[in-house]
DNA sequence: TGGCTAATGTACGAAACGGTACATACATTG
DNA sequence: CAATGTATGTACCGTTTCGTACATTAGCCA
């Protein structure tokens, strides 16, 4: 193969690729050798960038994850009056998670391993409190305007939200098969979005 | 090893440690010899029993799912008001998912692997009914009398209860390292059944 | 331009891993 | 109590899989 060096592009690549690979088939599942052959380097490249199969999973969840805090810090949504943000924040969110399914699978793979990888990438520690500090604000608001609940915080919400989206990427194959609904269909997705909204918004609007 | 024969016990000792076992590491991950290693027999005994390892975990799943559904039969809750119904059921769904986190985490290996053992286990097909049959029936009532909305139909509260109780314990590494909130300590847990339940007849109720 | 370093390719090794051949002991039944 | 099939143990095989030793090339800079 003659091609001219490209260190960056070599780097890149592995990591797309990985990250594809590592979602779809699991940590384990993930061979070393159908990652390299799905790009246009070898799999020397992973030991020369990475150190190994494990670096390169390290790699793969940080670029994921930071991929994700930019988006995060799109969320502004204090233009908006409480209610109407909190149902545009889960809206996004859902968006969001809905368009890249390869995260959340990659999320579900972290977790069956109890977070062993997570744990040793340092970047990724202070990763929770944006998404926490928008929704704190607007709850704020709606608090002292008395549009909202006051007996839950933003992690709750938060995790509210979370638990809905990750449930449509991460177990559409299993409540797909039991019960004959495709939630990544187009509809599907459509109402269950708009689902998503009623549901928080009746939640803290209800006292 | 000196012992009297018993071929129930084997099976079923296999099947309890494998169950273990790939909830821990995942269908790639969990080894056959490990498996072997932590019973009162051998490896040769997955042979036999089960034909390889696909079979074993074939026969987690049928077994993991047929316990839930013995535990969603119990679910009656055909005597209480509406609304005091579905957050009875939305409780008891709680309680069962955060006491079996080994079958959750079975259904997120299932997952990542796009359910395609499960496809391949017939008695499987049929496990989605029941549990919304019962959500049927409370909807109904609740709709008749008018306390509860109309737009909304089981599979999709179903959804909103399994992603909430799902997420509990699927994801609690991730939500854990990110949030510092460990949704597993006993407190967090009582909480979290207390805000499902609001969650869900806030919803359901507000039309 | 010549040399030096970063980048890349090839070929191979050792251990892990799923699976099986073969031998054998137990228990049930006639 | 013999006979037969079920159940179990041991030792081993072939492949896969992660990782590496060694060679080589491309480009940059003195």
């Amino acid at each position: 193969m003659v091609q001219s060096r490209d260190a960056e592009r070599t780097r890149s690549e592995l990591l797309e690729v990985a990250t594809e690979v590592f979602s779809e088939q699991g940590y384990s599942g993930a061979r070393v050798d159908e990652i390299a052959e799905r790009t246009r380097t070898t799999k020397r490249m992973i030991y020369y960038y990475f150190g190994g199969k494990e670096g390169l999973f390290l790699a793969v969840l940080e670029a994921a994850y930071r991929r994700i805090r930019e988006l995060e810090q799109n969320l502004h949504a204090g233009d908006l009056e409480p209610v109407d943000a909190i149902r545009r924040i889960a809206e996004l969110t859902f968006d969001h998670h809905v368009d890249h399914p390869d995260f959340i699978r990659l999320v579900s793979v972290e977790n069956i391993h109890r977070g062993r990888h997570m744990e040793k990438v340092e970047s990724l520690r202070e990763l929770g409190a944006p998404a926490a500090s928008v929704l704190e604000d607007v709850l704020a608001r709606g608090r002292a305007s008395g549009e909202l609940r006051a007996d839950v915080d933003a992690v709750d919400v938060h995790m509210m939200i979370s638990a809905y989206c990750v449930f449509q990427v991460a177990n559409s194959a299993t409540f797909g098969f039991l019960f004959g609904r495709d939630m990544l269909a187009p509809d599907v997705r459509e109402r269950n979005r708009r689902i998503l909204g009623d549901i928080v918004v009746g939640w803290l609007t209800a006292h």
